[in-house]
DNA sequence: CTGAAAGCGCTAACAG
DNA sequence: CTGTTAGCGCTTTCAG
């Protein structure tokens, strides 16, 4: 069924229906018309003759690592509250970590596909640069913040900070470390950061052998934690990257008998789920995924619409949880 | 740029550009020109136009209650898998567990806008029925089984049996049960009957007050068992539906000083992270969720293709997963 | 094998 | 306020 059709049907001109759609500028006679003959036939224009006139298409693309991570997932969850609130959808594309497809889709959107990008980024490489650099629709990065563009991100170091200082404050001596990849400038070198600030603010060196990088698992956060812990001196309290290599640790540390938080002291950052029902409930920082989803999809909404280009950052604010693995 | 300028920049027609991208009924000397004015322009064709002749959109629509269940979020991961190896992109909807938005957005893809749609479900209502045979295009149901459709579904009857047998062979005489809303056929009413199988198989009869409805949340879980477990004469094993609400009861278990599993056993159904890392590691029920989610776009995108339209339904088997919380 | 030309379904300018 | 009309960018006959 096309307008042609569908105007013929109601008894009204083409024009009418395009318009009863759109601006809305139509005697009330033609309206109930047109409403009725919806009804009867369930006409609705089609989307892509409408994009085709307009360059409008109505869909934000996303491009994230992993779904199934919980931090992704409530990411997007926010960024789709807001899409569909606005009438907008949302193209999904999982790059299952693989930063070359990153670029491809980025590449791929940078057509007249989509109306926008949300990027929620893992690595920044040069290629993303330059494709970035070429878009010419807008872009929102997620969790990263890089100037010239629009991001939406974490305080991943002063979260770290604080959680480091925390247990510092109770009395840790003999700090150890589980990072992720420093490619991954958020979760990677930003919480290093601000872990090594608070570190040197209390006069504390971090010992090589107390140090450890693992991947964004649990199983990895469990063998680099028994790495970690097997040596002597055995460090007093551990900052984890992410929740989900902290509940790992925890798990070691559950089945190797050490006592936390007495022995040793936990923490992790990102407040997921694995954190509340740990062997003892992980000390975390709350980051706001879902809200920096939200703004997001807002900021991205906001530079589409009113073509505003002159790129800002958000920083968004972190909370901690402060629970058992970290008492004294 | 169109394709019209782009046909003269390669300095061939237009017909011979929309030939390179579609047939490749072409000379190779024009192929060359076109191949060599692509690199220098980056131009690809509208998809929107290409859409309004061919009808086809490459575009498949999938419509999930939660994207911050561990579950969907895997579902969707094998999705995306699929379809973007097979060159199709995949336009996301989370109805936040609200079903009139589920029958929206069904109802929003049933015109051009989608080549399919793949349904997680949850519930199923009339409404669901009478928008689903209005579908003029191919729908996937996952996570629950109905005749008449298309489903990649699960044996949650299975699972829960076999899981609930497991306790009971091992000794166990006095079940509990915390399940989820039986308006989900597949999580609340399929798991309730597998359970119910090998209770009257061993001829017990579940007492009213060990009996538990929760919501798709660790807190409700946590509340639910407290509920059951304070109870007198308390149970001796506990089957939880999700492994959220498991890992809820774990918690209040921990909490109050309930011996897991040589007071209480516990299993729950999903084969979460969740169970892992919980205080006492969870036995459950691997579903495949992932793979439900490769088959479901594999399933779909043979009907798109070969218009095939008797409808079949697939059902994954399951794994268990036997860990500490029922280990006697 | 190739180019010209006719639409796909829609919107928006234009002239009433 | 309304109908007519000219395209949007592309694919696909059709006649070479």
């Amino acid at each position: 069924m096309n307008i042609s059709e569908f105007a013929k049907i109601a008894g009204v001109s083409k024009s009418a229906v395009s318009r009863y759609f759109n601006n809305g500028y139509l005697a009330e006679d033609k309206r109930q018309l047109i409403e009725k003959a919806i009804e009867k036939t369930g006409y609705s224009p089609s989307v892509s003759a409408q994009n085709i006139r307009t360059k409008v298409t109505k869909l934000v693309g996303v491009i994230l690592p992993k779904l199934s991570s919980e931090s992704c997932a409530r990411v997007t969850e926010g960024i789709s509250e807001v899409l569909s609130e606005e009438g907008y959808e949302l193209l999904l594309v999982n790059t299952a970590n693989d930063y070359h497809k990153e670029v491809e889709y980025l590449d791929l959107f940078r057509q007249n596909r989509v109306d926008g990008v949300i990027l929620l980024a893992s690595v920044f490489t040069p290629l993303h640069q330059s494709v970035l650099n070429k878009m010419r629709i807008p872009v929102v990065i997620v969790g990263q913040s890089y100037k010239g563009y629009n991001c939406v991100c974490h305080d991943d170091r002063g979260a770290a900070y604080a959680l480091t200082k925390l247990m510092l404050d109770k009395g840790a001596k003999q700090p150890a470390y589980i990072g992720v990849t420093l490619e991954d400038k958020a979760a990677g070198e930003e919480r290093r950061n601000g872990f090594k600030k608070a570190l040197a603010e209390a006069g504390i060196i971090l010992s090589e052998k107390h140090k450890a990088v693992a991947e964004f698992k649990i199983q990895s956060g469990y063998e680099q934690a028994k790495r970690i812990l097997s040596k002597k001196p055995r460090p007093d309290c551990l900052f984890c990257a992410t929740d989900g290599i902290a509940a790992g640790a925890l798990l070691y540390c559950h089945e190797a008998g050490i006592d936390v938080p007495n022995e040793l002291m936990v923490c992790g950052v990102g407040d997921s789920q694995l954190g509340q029902i740990a062997s003892v409930p992980l000390t975390t920082a709350h980051l706001h995924y879902k809200t920096s989803g939200v703004e997001a999809a807002r900021m991205l909404l906001s530079v589409i619409s009113r073509h505003d280009s002159v790129p800002r950052i958000m920083k968004l604010d972190f909370e901690i949880a402060e629970r058992e693995s970290t008492s004294r």
